[in-house]
DNA sequence: AGCACGCCGACT
DNA sequence: GTCGGCGTGCTC
């Protein structure tokens, strides 16, 4: 018998983009790609009656479905498989978070790949002047085809449309005059962006204090194999000159950085500074980029010819040919943890990657999240500290002032009034904080007591001013204002509370002559609207800035020397075990704001409860001694850090479908831990904070363990129970691993 | 998630 | 008589 190649075709196990947790098996395409069928090779299948894309991801010698059931790859999109380092990270996700893996690599691909584009030798086309084309052609009437004509002459290597567009010209200009055969298209093959000539940096770097010296001499020493580190460094304290100085000697072994931001952190300022500092491009991921210049980062950053990227949450799926470090600043910062879908946590991951690729991973913040400082102070990390400011100045201390039985104006007390007033004189900018837009929480009926409620939500309706109507901000229902109430009838319609359009409003009244800036979502809707306010309010005119968070993170207002905090209560005695800790976050946070540069800062923080111990140690002792504190009423309660979460989130618009699901989920979850005797707590169900929302009802079971396998193990049998189960088909559900909010 | 099939109400 | 509502089931 004839030796025949008896390896039978292999069978491709395939990742497709589908919520199933589950691979599924392909007979292999009639031609394949140049490195042969291998996991990470990108195919378009014949899926059900349509066609998708996926990624191979297993190869095996047999599949479990009788060979009748198998279809074939209709086709390999790629001639290589997709990066190894990025392939080891969505399946750690996925594992990780118990998302469906083919979901995981979707989301965590340039949409270009995610549509079946190809990956490598991307074109553009550039327009130019024809060599054709007379060197004064005649235009007669047609000025815009003549400025065009003008443009592209000082662009002898043709332009892009999109930036011919961008010169505010039509596209039917530009075709006019490539019909009259005075301009043409040409293709050209996009190429690495120019390697380091010469020196690596453009502007020479600031010099470091001791402090910083230190940290940075410590981070040098190690920057081969996996050293997680901890910098808890006080706002101004000039974590960022660190940074830089670490991406440079990284970038001197030719090695690449990845830098993690906030979403409210990548400013063109900070990019800015980046770009600044380096001879090699900076390449950023933000919101503001086309798909397939998202491609282009993907691949400069997969050759290795990237050598610093900086992004928000999802450019911890970008991959690195070449990791030198990974920097996730602000760590604390809660769009690091994504939402909905893939609920994963980007600073989490960083720490996955790092200790994967065996590169240092530095986590930065002046308020560490408690996840990060227990293991700062338990040894996991090394822990750094940047005590010094650049100012000099001592960060201020938080005044509490006692809100009871006082009257205010627009949320504001008398002696809070009185230092703004002061500030102005002195010639000085002043923050208000207050944690809520609109103009009020709500209307309210002095007659009768009612008040405006959402139909839809179980929460009040706020009060708008600009444009006036009543809005939830749980949902997009919105209402006109109504002339009297609905209930009783009666004229007597009050604002209840204060928002930020009405603390605007009131000092307006009181301070006429003064701009009022006021900085929250709604004022800030256009895109580029909330930078131009912020180079307004950098001039240093004298001047009264009210907003939300928004104002509170990372911006440098140089000119702020008092900060007023409206209300410091929202999370001091809140169901979410977190809510402590973030509100304390984010008054220190705002706190920081106040006198960066020449001038020391006052705080004045409004409270209802200035005997509160946590919030008179915050004001006291600052955040770092808070933190310590309550890490350990973590320890004693036996939560977060020193236990390990996952909830799952049941929600439908009946709430018997709901319940039904979520009593059986929890069940079926006793019942299990009851059988292997694990130590795994189930708790609930229970109705979520604000049940219904959208007109949706939503139910919360809440497991926790000592030990990370210990969840972990529970976790998956109960998604894979929920995927199998036929009432869980009817009801939206998902699981989050290491909830941030219970909400 | 898509996308079919399938079986009951108001329309040209 | 059809268009179309969303319940149920399947995808290698």
């Amino acid at each position: 018998m004839p030796r025949t190649l008896s390896v039978a075709s292999p069978i491709l196990r395939v990742a497709l983009p589908s919520p199933l947790r589950r691979l599924f098996d392909y007979l292999p395409a009639a031609s394949a790609p140049a490195c042969g069928w291998q996991p990470g090779v990108r195919v378009r299948v014949p899926f059900g009656r349509r066609e998708v894309i996926g990624v191979v991801i297993e190869l095996a010698e047999k599949s479990e479905l009788p060979p009748a059931q198998l279809r074939a790859v209709s086709e390999a999109l790629d001639d290589a498989s997709l990066p190894a380092d990025w392939l080891w990270l969505c399946r750690f996700t996925a594992r990780y978070y118990q998302h469906s893996l083919g979901d995981t690599l979707a989301h965590a691909m340039p949409a270009r790949l995610r549509q079946g584009h190809p990956m490598a030798g991307r074109t553009q086309t550039l327009w130019r002047r024809s060599p054709t084309a007379p060197a004064e052609p005649d235009f007669g009437r047609a000025t815009r085809q003549a400025e065009l004509w003008a443009l592209l002459g000082q662009h002898p290597h043709g332009l892009p449309g999109r930036a011919i567009s961008a010169h505010g010209f039509s596209h039917d200009t530009l075709t006019r005059l490539a019909q009259k055969g005075l301009i043409e298209p040409h293709d050209i093959t996009l190429t690495a962006p120019a390697s380091p000539s010469g020196h690596l940096l453009a502007t020479p770097a600031l010099p470091l204090n001791r402090e910083q010296a230190a940290v940075l001499s410590a981070l040098h020493e190690k920057l081969d194999g996996f050293h997680p580190c901890l910098i808890e460094g006080v706002t101004g304290s000039g974590k960022t000159e660190v940074y830089l100085q670490l991406i440079e000697a990284v970038a001197t072994k030719g090695k690449q950085s990845l830098v993690l931001v906030p979403e409210i952190g990548l400013t063109p300022q900070t990019l800015a500074r980046f770009r600044r500092r380096f001879n090699v491009p900076v390449l950023a991921l933000h919101s503001g980029l086309t798909d397939p210049e998202r491609l282009d980062v993907w691949e400069a950053a997969a050759s290795g010819r990237a050598l610093i990227i900086i992004g928000t949450r999802s450019a911890i799926f970008t991959p690195l040919a070449n990791p030198g470090a990974i920097i996730v600043d602000e760590e604390h910062d809660g769009s690091y943890k994504q939402q909905d879908g893939l609920r994963y946590h980007a600073r989490d991951l960083a720490v996955a990657r790092a200790h994967h690729h065996q590169i240092p991973v530095v986590l930065g913040s002046a308020t560490p999240s408690l996840e990060s400082l227990q293991r700062g102070l338990d040894g996991t990390y090394r822990h750094l500290h940047l005590i010094q400011r650049a100012s000099r100045h001592p960060p201020a201390k938080l005044e509490l002032t006692d809100l009871r039985h006082q009257r205010r104006q627009g949320g504001l007390l008398p002696s809070a009034i009185k230092a703004i007033k002061h500030t102005l004189k002195a010639g000085k900018q002043v923050l208000i904080f207050i944690n809520r837009r609109g103009f009020a929480p709500t209307l309210a009926c002095h007659a009768c007591g009612w008040m405006a409620e959402c139909g839809a939500c179980d929460a009040r309706m706020t009060l708008h001013r600009q444009p006036p109507l009543l809005a939830c901000h749980h949902c997009d229902s919105r209402r006109a204002l109504p002339d009297a109430c609905p209930d009783c009838g009666s004229g007597d319609l009050r604002a209840l509370g204060a928002g930020t359009e009405r603390t605007e409003e009131t000092l307006q009244g009181l301070f006429p002559n003064t701009t009022v800036y006021r900085i929250d979502r709604d004022s800030t809707r256009r895109k580029d609207s909330f930078e131009q306010i912020i180079k307004e309010i950098q001039r240093g005119e004298p001047c009264l800035l009210v907003g939300t968070q928004m104002l509170a993170k990372g911006h440098h207002l140089p000119h702020v020397t008092l900060v007023v905090v409206i209300n410091a209560d929202g999370g001091l005695y809140a169901a979410d075990f977190r809510a402590l800790e973030h509100s304390a976050q984010l008054l220190e946070q705002v706190a920081g704001r106040a006198g960066r540069a020449a001038d020391p800062g006052r705080v004045l923080v409004q409270t209802l409860h200035p005997d509160d111990p946590h919030l008179s140690q915050l004001a006291e002792h600052g955040y770092g001694a808070l933190a310590r504190h309550l890490l350990e009423e973590r320890r004693i309660a036996q939560l977060p850090p020193f236990s390990f979460m996952a909830l799952l989130r049941v929600e439908s618009p009946q709430v018997d479908a709901a319940t039904t699901l979520a009593q059986e989920a929890a069940h079926y979850l006793h019942e299990w831990i009851h059988t292997q005797q694990s130590p795994v707590r189930c708790l609930g169900p229970v109705p979520a904070p604000m049940e219904r929302r959208q007109n949706r009802y939503h139910l919360h079971v809440m497991l926790s363990a000592g030990k990370r396998s210990q969840l972990h193990q529970a976790a998956s049998v109960l998604v894979q129970w929920l995927e199998q189960s036929r009432e869980a088909r009817r009801v939206r559900w998902s699981l989050d691993i290491d909830p941030q909010s219970l909400t």
